[in-house]
DNA sequence: AATTCTTCCGTGCACGAGCACATAATTCAA
DNA sequence: TTGAATTATGTGCTCGTGCACGGAAGAATT
């Protein structure tokens, strides 16, 4: 590693000794104003960028990061997220970091908050949450808030503006549903009707379906070439087989010009399952997530779009985020927006293949 | 960095100096077998893992990489690779990674020659190249084999087997016909036809536009349920704006039906403007490459679909990809490609800004 | 004038791994 | 059986940065 300059370079060119510089650099105080200004002039002539190979290995400290998410064992996607923490882990242990799994069942706020009170306790650096449950989640991040707990938010955004709100790293849900009207409607004639269907509880708790909702259908008011009618229509209880497919049938029946069916979650497959049952198999499905449920339904071309959240690379640069503010002290954007990658039987390969590779610095 | 097992725990673990640990690590010889024996099964009961940080700091070595490519300033395609590699050298540059650039003109096969033979000649560790000449990049590749310089391929794929190529970064170009294809004839009726459109001299030398055709055929062969004529055109001298007019005007009268046209190169904004000019802009366009030209065409939905090649996530990932085996020394994938992105109107901001800010370690 | 207290600055060790050199143990030859 | 050659092992310095400690110089107090 020759020509690098090193601390020892401005010392020498400053004529003070490296002790002085590193008091300058790390702003410690106790310096003359006129060995400070030699030291500035000589950081700025020679343009020292600091080491963080051997700052790293001299720190010799610990970061200390917590994760909090819904259990992955209930949901395959909180798979995903849990995988990408874990790679960026790889990544960026050497550099001291630990990273402690929190986990919570996705219909229980109860958990969220034994889970986040244990994390408030137990002296972190920083905290990863995917804050789905509302209120419970802004208890929380006013929690961490007045502790100095720097936490970054990924999956679900919490509109925040204090000093420890680090970043939120997740999709544009408002535009997610602006393409998947427009993939939707690629299809679709004049006269034809799309439909959106939210296969979840209490969906009007969850903001980003709203907001799912929201951009499909003002991209049917904006863009009026062809007249599509729309309706929206939600079921709870997809486990139960029967009830649903007798769900779907009326619902088709009553609008038998369907032509689209946008399901706001990734429970595309349930409906899929559905259509077969019925031998209604001609209308063209999108959904959400490259689980295995909805892959295979894509591969036979039974569902038509998949739009991909990127679980895995949100857990990723949550974690690449948190050292880079952290650690290396750089600043980092606010609000991440994820690509909304359009996958299809075409091109699932690659976007499967990428989350089992994440090609990074391992 | 507390409890991380060192070479010092080993050493005592197994009863001997931290030097004979140091030996058995590096295979370097000169262990007895008891020794070597001892220090295997401390290593392995402690699980001890190499500091990275600890380790580059104390090789203190330069890694030279050389980057061969088209000049940048003729063709806005090849200013990505570039900074991603830029991008990917801030993150590894601590570990004593130097790279330098050379240079030749897209159209000129003898700057390919004369830059790589200066690569040839410059002692470098690692060579990162994209190959866009058949033969000229083969010879190339074959001496560095002879002289033991390891190699990665981006963008253009030559097939090799001997030991110095570490992998290719880039599409799968068949494919991406394939998903071409796919797009298109979402919005097409029966009887519609679908056109191919080379716009690149010496279309049959560059085996990625031949792919790319191939592609596209086979998925109207192998996906009939809509019948879709196809047919190939190509035209070299797109500057030449009258003629190009012309030429498309004439085409698509003696094809009425066309309801897409497929352009196989990064180059469709010039198929959008003669479209433009002659009032026939009904038809659906697809391109590949999310440059300026292209974008300003996919927000007025001129062009409705772009392919994104990822040419930054290219340099990117070669660059990494070259640091995980060189200097970390992990295994590295032959051939990774990238995924096809499909770009819309409404998922292209988001493309368009990861471009902008790639969020990965700097 | 002698003392404490600040302010300023330099020296030296630590981090963990790599590697050169010195030294100890063993083998082999005469 | 002694000396040389070979093999095996340990010691200590290096990389660049962070930080603790201690000393010097000057200011403030008695």
């Amino acid at each position: 590693m020759k020509n690098r300059v090193r601390i020892k370079d401005i010392a020498e060119k400053a004529g003070v000794s490296k002790g002085t510089v590193d008091r300058v650099l790390h702003k410690r105080g106790n310096v003359s104003p006129e060995a400070r200004k030699k030291v500035l002039a000589a950081i700025e002539e020679l343009d020292y960028q600091r080491n963080i190979i051997a700052s790293a290995l001299a720190y010799n400290r610990v970061w200390k990061i917590a994760a909090l998410l819904p259990r992955p064992e209930e949901d395959p996607f909180w798979q995903q997220p849990k995988l990408g923490i874990g790679r960026a882990h790889r990544a960026v242990r050497d550099y001291g970091v630990t990273i402690d799994f929190y986990h919570f069942a996705e219909a229980n706020a109860n958990e969220f908050i034994t889970a986040s009170q244990e994390i408030l306790d137990g002296e972190y650096d920083a905290v990863l949450v995917a804050p789905i449950f509302a209120k419970e989640g802004h208890d929380f991040l006013d929690r961490c808030q007045d502790k100095g707990l720097k936490y970054v938010q990924i999956n679900t955004y919490l509109p925040r503006e204090d000093e420890n709100f680090m970043c939120y790293i997740g999709q544009d849900s408002y535009q997610s549903g602006m393409l998947a009207a427009k993939l939707l409607s690629l299809g679709m004639a004049e006269g034809n009707a799309a439909m959106i269907l939210h296969l979840e509880k209490a969906v009007y708790n969850s903001m980003h379906l709203v907001e799912k909702e929201k951009g499909f259908t003002d991209f049917f008011n904006q863009n009026s070439d062809k007249s599509i009618s729309l309706f929206q229509t939600s079921f709870e209880d997809i486990f139960n087989k029967d009830a649903f497919a007798n769900f779907v049938e009326k619902t088709l029946d009553q609008h038998p010009e369907v032509g689209g069916i946008f399901v706001t979650t990734s429970r595309a497959y349930h409906l899929v399952e559905a259509l077969e049952r019925l031998g209604r198999s001609q209308v063209k499905v999108l959904g959400f997530d490259l689980i295995k449920e909805n892959l295979k339904h894509l591969e036979t071309d039974r569902i038509h779009f998949l739009i991909n959240q990127n679980p895995l690379k949100q857990g990723y640069l949550a974690i690449i985020n948190i050292f880079n503010q952290l650690v290396l002290k750089k600043d980092v954007q606010k609000i991440q927006y994820l690509p909304l990658d359009v996958v299809m039987r075409e091109n699932m390969q690659y976007y499967v293949n990428v989350e089992e590779e994440l090609h990074l610095i391992i």
